[in-house]
DNA sequence: CGACAATTTGATCTGTCTCAACTATGGTGG
DNA sequence: CCACCATAGTTGAGACAGATCAAATTGTCG
């Protein structure tokens, strides 16, 4: 589990993800590792999965970056999170027939599709892996309550310092990531998207962010220059996110 | 599935619930009845579980109302669901040791604390408790998502009304209100930090519900008008409520 | 190099917040 | 049954965070 490897085998990213969350036997990772995958390359700005489909099957993120999202009467998007290699963005689908948001590739993305059956055996025949999605799928409903709280009662410079810490801390911990320095392919409309912002606001707010420090970027690449301060202004802890210690602390350099 | 029954067995309500979202069997139901549960009254305004508990138990409202709540740096509250007799509000702590939030009774409540170690070894032994547990909590997710939406990109008009239509139909699913008219113990507060409003604007935003003749309430009884036109103005669909058709239609009505 | 997308800046507007006072309501004890 | 008190609701005035509109600048990529 070197945090530095190349490319990694595509199983091997579902397993790295789950693993910073449940812990996972061999038997469990063997498991996962025989789960059939279609891969497919799809465009930045193209859904991934649509609101109103009735898939057949979960995707996994293989690299790149995606979103899920809804957009209400009158044209306004809602962003709700924000998805890496490793993710599993619509898990969903294999209980609730008919998406109810949409998943869209926000840069290129790899992903790869694993039929639902094949997920239900595994989690029909091997509890460690039945409890370790249930658990993924139960953080990724904390998560969305911890969004819920940023974009109901945070202010913008809080909220756009949230979802920085958020996004570091998960790649970080998946070894996606630098010590401070991350790749953040967001143009400042997503992130408007994201927050509940307008793409203006957000724009000053990064400013106000860069003036104090805590930032810097270059086009898509944003450094953190303040970790802890980041953090601070963010009012970010990420304990909602109930990632194991072992792998949190890897974090805290 | 009488819609008018008088108060029902602790157990029968949670099948109630559950049956609204999943298809159980008669072998499901029996074995929900089988649950043991220890039941507790709770006054209005304490935590029935607090953040940072580590519950072994997960909790069934009977009677009442609760909400989650996360309270941000600087004393904020933002409730992020509101929770209903036959809802499940923790059961995320079953695999998710620490509570990131709390759950507080809105009212006096009835509750069932039901011990982890009877849900998992019914979630081991049947596939369809398993399956309609999990349906369940990816749908408490997909509110979350909702809510999202609902503090990030809807007005003040919108988000509150979008809550009472919420309300209303989940209590109407399951033969909790009448056919245009229900109970909502909230207070202007507490719609306010459920919404990401201030409570003064809520109050004007009740009044101009009012005026458009949309709603009436008198003290915390809130009555529907006009529904269509409530939804319209929510912007409310409940197809993210996940609700089996059967049972929606009913509340079309 | 050209063209399109993204960022930046300025000016103005407005929805919602804050603060503060006042009123209604409902529950409680005398 | 009423007086009292606490809690919740209502109203007004003023302030501000963030939205909107529009234009200019910069960046990106074929």
């Amino acid at each position: 589990m070197s945090l530095t490897s190349g490319p990694l085998p595509d199983h091997a990213l579902l397993i790295r993800q789950l693993e910073t969350v449940a812990e996972l036997s061999t038997r469990d990772r063997d498991a996962l590792s025989s789960l059939p995958m279609r891969t497919k390359a799809i465009p930045g700005g193209r859904d991934i999965v649509r609101e109103g489909d009735r898939p057949t099957e979960s995707c996994l993120m293989l690299s790149g970056l995606a979103c899920r999202y809804k957009v209400v009467g009158g044209g306004r998007r809602q962003i709700m999170s924000i998805h890496f290699p490793g993710d599993l963005p619509d898990l969903q689908s294999l209980e609730l027939d008919v998406m109810d948001h949409g998943i869209l590739a926000l840069s290129e993305v790899r992903v790869a599709f694993i039929p639902h059956d094949a997920i239900r055996s595994l989690i029909d025949r091997e509890p460690g892996i039945r409890s370790a999605l249930l658990k993924q799928s139960l953080i990724d409903a904390s998560m969305f309550r911890e969004w819920i709280v940023n974009v109901g009662r945070r202010t913008a410079i809080e909220r756009v310092a949230h979802v920085f810490c958020e996004c570091f801390v998960r790649l970080r911990v998946r070894g996606l990531a630098g010590s401070h320095s991350f790749q953040l392919l967001l143009t400042q409309a997503e992130l408007a998207d994201a927050t509940g912002l307008s793409n203006v606001h957000v724009n000053r707010t990064l400013q106000e962010l860069r003036r104090a420090g805590l930032v810097r970027s270059s086009g898509k690449r944003h450094e953190i220059l303040d970790w802890p301060a980041l953090q601070t202004v963010g009012d970010f802890n990420p304990a909602y996110l109930h990632i194991r210690p072992a792998y949190l602390a890897a974090n805290a350099a």
